[in-house]
RNA sequence: GUGGAUGUAGCUCAGUCUGGUUAGAGCACUGGAUUGUGGUUCCAGGGGUCGUGGGUUCAAGUCCCAUCUUCCACCCCA
């Protein structure tokens, strides 16, 4: 058989120990953040029925779906008439019946749903699992990538998104990023289509307020103009496109543009509501209402949240919102939730970037014996014994090779002492300690050895 | 999905424009200087289907086409 070069698919990523000891020092501080404020954790499979996921991100988020072949002969009991390529949708369909998850809320709506009964509302649960998505590989994008979600479902409180916003920015001052917390509401942006006349075409507004910062006033404009929404509508939407003042001055002309929309002041009051219990705390992150945050997932009702870090150029690291109806899809109405998802592969790329990673994570071999030979090895499989129930990592090298490359091995793997007992050693009943930084070495008992290293 | 760049040793890259002996460097690796001492130094050595497939040519790492990978921008997103 030739031989292959070995290769991992588009997008996705293997990762060493370096990567993994930063890794899991990030999800240790959100894990351990998350459990604070009483929250579960929760896994459910990688793969859903393509029912499940399908129509739950819109078009876009369909395309990006990574569907499963069925198993066996998957073309067999397809017609004959349907495996024409002119017919691919329909053929799809009735080839593929699983996906890999796209996201971890829409996997989660399905299993409160599933096991309502088993469960205690409000329910709290975290969840730190990979997702999958089709797009197109770039600077942070990633095919296979790690989401941390946070949710509670089964609360229309706004006291949620309230804990969301702490919890946001704990995570990110114990990781030592900085960071914005952007906000806005769905009822806020479906008050603004309803003011234009346009109730529709929220997203397509959205969107366009979304790029006068990169495009200018008059292309966003010519844009909605294209898009067939009319001179008039347009005309109405500038106070919000020409804005420019903080929060009190945002609330106060959406107040005033939305007086006649019921959903729109529905979404202001939301907001209020939201800064006037954070008023009251302790936040470092800048908090800030930003009317042009859309967020693709169409199933969000409520608030919606982002995060950017500062100082360095990358997407948003984390996204959320309130969802009244996700589990309705399945079948168990009016249940409201409220989430919002870590991007663990984006802050990693952001901490890599600042250097925020603390010293010192991948050392976990304390001490390695050297290995001698073979009386030596039996001597010192016992003392390797007294030092690991002390508490102390440590290990003996396996093979009985040159000193030089088992100092190497010490070395390269950051082993701060090595203990070296040959015959004189073992006469003495002593270890000879080298500490591998300044190169010093003491013979010491096994006891004196265990409180140095203690 | 659209547009642009990229691919040469395990890694980072030179060589490609202007085709021509045996394709180079640094780092890493192996051995030695040093048989009980690593991180510094010195010496020696191994390692390449030049992403893949096709074409042009007396001759292709170098020119042409296709394809894949990675990266960047757009779209969208974590």
């Amino acid at each position: 058989m030739a031989v292959q070069k070995p290769s991992i698919p588009k997008g996705t990523r293997d990762f060493g120990p370096y990567e993994m000891v930063r890794r899991n020092y990030i999800f240790n501080i959100t894990r351990k953040v998350f459990g604070k404020y009483g929250y579960l954790p929760l896994e459910t499979p990688a793969m859903e029925n393509l029912s499940t996921l399908l129509g739950k991100y819109g078009e876009e988020g369909d395309k990006l779906l990574f569907r499963i072949l069925n198993s066996g002969d998957f073309l067999s009991k397809v017609a004959p008439s349907e495996k024409s390529l002119l017919n691919s949708q329909k053929l799809l369909s009735q080839i593929s019946e699983k996906g890999l998850k796209y996201d971890l809320t829409v996997p989660f709506a399905r299993y409160v749903v599933q096991h309502r009964n088993e469960i205690t509302f409000p329910f709290k649960r975290y969840q730190i699992q990979p997702v999958w998505r089709a797009d197109r590989p770039q600077k942070g994008r990633y095919r296979e990538f790690f989401q941390c979600d946070v949710d509670v479902i089964g609360s229309k409180s706004l006291l949620s998104e309230v804990e969301l916003i702490q919890i946001t920015d704990e995570v990110f001052s114990i990781l030592g990023i900085d960071i914005k917390i952007k906000i806005n509401n769905r009822k806020v942006l479906a008050g603004v289509a309803e003011m234009m006349g346009e109730a529709g075409q929220m997203m397509k507004i959205t969107i366009a307020i979304d790029k006068i910062d990169k495009m200018g006033l008059e292309k966003v404009n010519e844009e909605l103009l294209q898009s067939g929404i009319p001179q008039k509508a347009v005309d109405k939407l500038q106070p919000i496109l020409m804005f420019s003042g903080g929060r009190e001055e945002k609330l106060a002309l959406l107040k005033n543009l939305l007086a006649g929309s019921e959903i729109g002041m529905k979404g202001v009051a939301e907001l209020e509501q939201v800064f006037s219990y954070l008023s009251g705390l302790n936040i470092h992150s800048e908090v800030e209402i930003d009317l042009s945050l859309a967020r693709g997932l169409n199933y969000y009702t409520g608030a919606i949240l982002e995060v950017e870090a500062m100082n360095v150029k990358m997407g948003s690291i984390c996204g959320g919102g309130r969802y009244d109806d996700l589990t309705g899809i399945f079948g168990l109405k009016d249940v409201s939730g409220v989430g919002i998802s870590f991007g663990a592969d984006r802050i990693y790329d952001v901490m890599l970037q600042l250097d925020l990673f603390p010293a010192g994570l991948e050392q976990t071999t304390q001490l390695l014996f050297v290995n001698f030979g073979e009386k030596e090895e039996e001597y010192c499989l016992k003392l390797l014994d007294g030092v690991r129930k002390a508490g102390i990592s440590a290990e003996i090298y396996p093979d009985r090779v040159k000193m030089k490359k088992q100092m190497i091995y010490a070395n390269n793997k950051n082993v701060k002492f090595v203990a070296l007992v040959g015959e004189n050693e073992m006469l003495e009943k002593k270890i000879t300690l080298k500490d591998m930084v300044t190169g010093e070495q003491e013979k010491l008992t096994l006891d004196e050895l265990v409180m140095k290293l203690k």
